[in-house]
DNA sequence: TGTGTCCGAGACGAA
DNA sequence: CTCGGACACA
């Protein structure tokens, strides 16, 4: 216990138990910090703290996920330690592993100028491996197999293991994709955000000396959102701290929600016994939500087995009670919803800025989107289509990857033939066929194959065109200039003509020219923050750099549109929680695959943001391709009010016939009884 | 080789 | 309903 008279200031303004994880600075610590308990503060202060101490700032490291909490964390903790808090490293896992990679490429024998193979380049990559070897992609799912390949790359299988392994048609397909995408990933020199954390493992194991470098440097680690590890991230924790163990994670079990992108959450239940003797701390105090949402939030989450048992206490006391409205489908969801916002900003209650709209799946949006725009109600919509999603804006960064990466494999395609150049399907098949054979990038082959005039003149032409183009924009790239590279290649592949050509709509066209715009403020805010622009920081910070377009702020006065997923760490002052029914939330994927426990959480992330007034509203029905369902209120409104399902509620994944059957063995599941003494205490 | 149209399958979340 | 792929045309 400190003692009064030598508390800093900084420790005066937390609690008792924030104070206690800021003050336990040597050895594994553990805090499990829930929804609204002041967990940014707590890590930052602890920084801070360590900073008083003596600790010089750049022997402490702060991994968190995202570039945005990276970007936070910093901010705080220059406001908090002043400049001495800059030696501080705060990065995310990816841009850790990145550097290190880049760093020490000759060890694994990789480029050092590798490029990044995004989702979408991860889909095309396991679409051409699919077509390689003439499986059908009804038979294999390009998204099912990619995902697959992850988890094998996050779990260190290997594509012998893999094939090792499979016990059916469908895994030793999916085992041979991943062979074959393993070569493409390779051909092409890219790397995927999954090799950045195996490759960085496989580095610190193998090269004590580069562990131990690491080791010696930073003597506190502190890692952020720590329930959304997966296992190569441990592992590289743990190869940094093995020695001093001074290592210090946050997080919140209850709000591990990225379990299908490899987070692991056993490794923030058991992280006690990965690190023994580790001291744990509960933050239990919620500054954000009133009485009744965490009464509601903490109803649903305890039926979750797998969990650290805790509950939130609101220290706002109680306001009003959670509303939980039956809809008759989405569209009267939507223009619910839509009219009570309007209704509320016009007599004064409430601004745009402090109400959000949660969704589970990224099509909810649609209905909400035709009623906000009909209403004249400014929003902002997060999360689905993104801005590096568009056709344009995917097509102009496929010609500057090209460029930093001529072996790009994925992007030369893309590109090869728009606009049209005389590069057609027969030429480009021939080129990937000699490309594959020889294991080399398709736009180094292709060029080989003009130069010894094994293509058409017409292709060969094409060619020529695109390497010129090609040529004079790399001039520029190697002067740093990207915004005249930019404009240079668009004159030269009169990209604006291109797309005159295809849109004839007026509007559409113009939007889409301002996606390409938008390219160009992105290199031209690039060019003026980085201090040595280069073209492959550029494309690095674009792929790693999810735009972060859930900045309220930026928005300025308007109402939040999102994915509960993209929800997570944010906060509002009133919250609607829509489409809460059976087969979105639990979503049936989920129920089918088992994994309702990752759903609840979702939910309790969603109930969780909301400050002061939270509106969960279901359908009777709804439309799914173009045809309404009926629908049934999920089970998770059932366990927050502490209710059986009545007589034909049909739970999702249950088998049609056996809606008499279904509930029996899940009734004994969800709905706990006999915790309510334990509430009290 | 480039363009247009039709058809059938399809929908979870994203650094 | 909405996308992408296949196929048929010029």
């Amino acid at each position: 216990m400190p003692t009064m008279v030598s508390m800093s200031p900084l420790l005066q303004s937390l609690n008792a138990e924030q104070r206690r994880a800021v003050t336990t600075t040597e050895g594994p610590l553990l805090v499990l910090a829930g929804a609204g308990t002041g967990k940014t503060r707590v890590i930052t202060v602890r920084a801070a703290h360590l900073l008083e101490k003596g600790v010089a700032a750049e022997q402490i490291l702060l991994v968190t996920f995202t570039n945005k909490a990276a970007r936070e964390m910093q901010e705080r903790l220059l406001s908090l330690a002043g400049k001495q808090a800059e030696g501080i490293q705060v990065s995310t896992f990816h841009s850790f592993c990145i550097r290190l990679l880049r760093q020490h490429a000759a060890f694994l024998n990789l480029p050092s100028s590798f490029g990044i193979c995004d989702g979408s380049d991860q889909i095309t990559a396991v679409k051409s491996a699919l077509r390689e070897l003439r499986i059908a992609e009804t038979a294999i799912h390009p998204r099912a197999a990619q995902s697959r390949i992850s988890l094998f790359k996050n779990s260190l299988i290997s594509v012998e293991q893999a094939k090792d392994q499979a016990d059916d048609d469908w895994d030793l397909g999916v085992a041979m994709v991943y062979e074959k995408y393993q070569q493409h990933l390779q051909r092409s020199r890219v790397l995927d955000f999954d090799d950045f954390l195996v490759l960085s493992l496989k580095l610190l194991n193998e090269q004590e000396t580069v562990r131990k470098q690491l080791e010696d440097r930073f003597r506190y680690v502190m890692v952020d959102e720590y329930q959304d590890t997966n296992g190569p991230q441990y592992g590289i924790v743990r190869a940094i701290v093995q020695n001093h163990q001074n290592i210090c994670v946050v997080g919140d079990d209850d709000q591990s929600i990225y379990g299908w992108r490899g987070a692991d959450i056993s490794k923030i239940l058991g992280f006690e016994k990965d690190f023994p003797g580790a001291t744990k701390i509960h933050l239990l105090t919620n500054y954000r939500s009133t009485e009744e949402i965490l009464d509601a939030a903490n109803k649903v989450i305890r039926n979750n087995s797998k969990r650290h048992e805790k509950e939130l206490k609101s220290a706002l006391g109680s306001g009003t009670t959670v509303a939980i409205l039956r809809m008759e489908d989405e569209s009267h969801e939507a223009s619910f919803v839509c009219s009570e916002i309007d209704h509320l900003v016009r007599i004064g209650e409430a601004h745009y800025r402090d109400i959000a709209i949660l969704v589970r799946t990224a099509q909810q949006p649609r209905s909400f989107e035709a009623d906000l725009r009909a209403m004249n109600i400014p929003y902002h919509l997060v999360g689905g289509m993104s801005f590096f999603d568009r056709k344009e804006v995917r097509d102009l960064l496929a010609y500057l990857r090209l460029i930093a990466n001529p072996a790009d494999e994925t992007s030369f395609l893309r590109i090869a033939n728009i606009p049209a150049r005389g590069i057609g399907k027969g030429s480009i098949e021939k080129v990937v066929a000699a490309a594959t054979a020889a294991g080399e990038g398709a736009f180094p082959t292709m060029r080989k194959m003009v130069e010894s005039g094994s293509l058409g003149a017409a292709p060969s032409k094409g060619f020529q065109q695109l390497r010129t183009a090609l040529n004079q924009a790399h001039a520029l790239a190697k002067q740093g200039d990207l915004v005249a590279l930019l404009r240079t290649l668009l004159t030269s592949i009169h990209y604006r003509d291109e797309i005159d050509r295809i849109y004839p709509d007026e509007a559409t066209r113009n939007l889409r020219w301002n996606g390409v715009m938008e390219v160009l403020n992105f290199a031209e805010n690039y060019q003026r923050k980085a201090s040595k622009p280069t073209l492959q920081g550029f494309l690095e910070e674009l792929s790693l750099n999810e735009n972060d377009d859930r900045d309220q702020e930026d928005q300025g006065d308007a109402v939040t549109l999102m994915t509960l997923h993209a929800a997570k760490g944010l906060e509002f002052r009133r919250v609607y929680l829509v489409g809460v029914e059976e087969g979105i939330l639990p979503h049936t994927r989920s129920v089918t695959e088992g994994h309702v426990e990752e759903e609840r959480r979702l939910m309790y992330v969603g109930v969780t943001r909301a400050q002061r007034d939270l509106t969960i509203t279901y359908c009777e029905a709804r439309a799914k391709f173009g045809r309404l369902q009926s629908c049934h209120p999920s089970r998770f409104l059932f366990e927050m009010r502490e209710k059986e399902p009545p007589q034909g509620w049909v739970p999702s994944g249950a088998p049609q016939m056996a809606q008499t059957a279904a509930p029996a063995p899940r009734k004994a599941k969800s709905v706990v009884t006999g915790r309510k003494r334990r509430k009290k205490r």
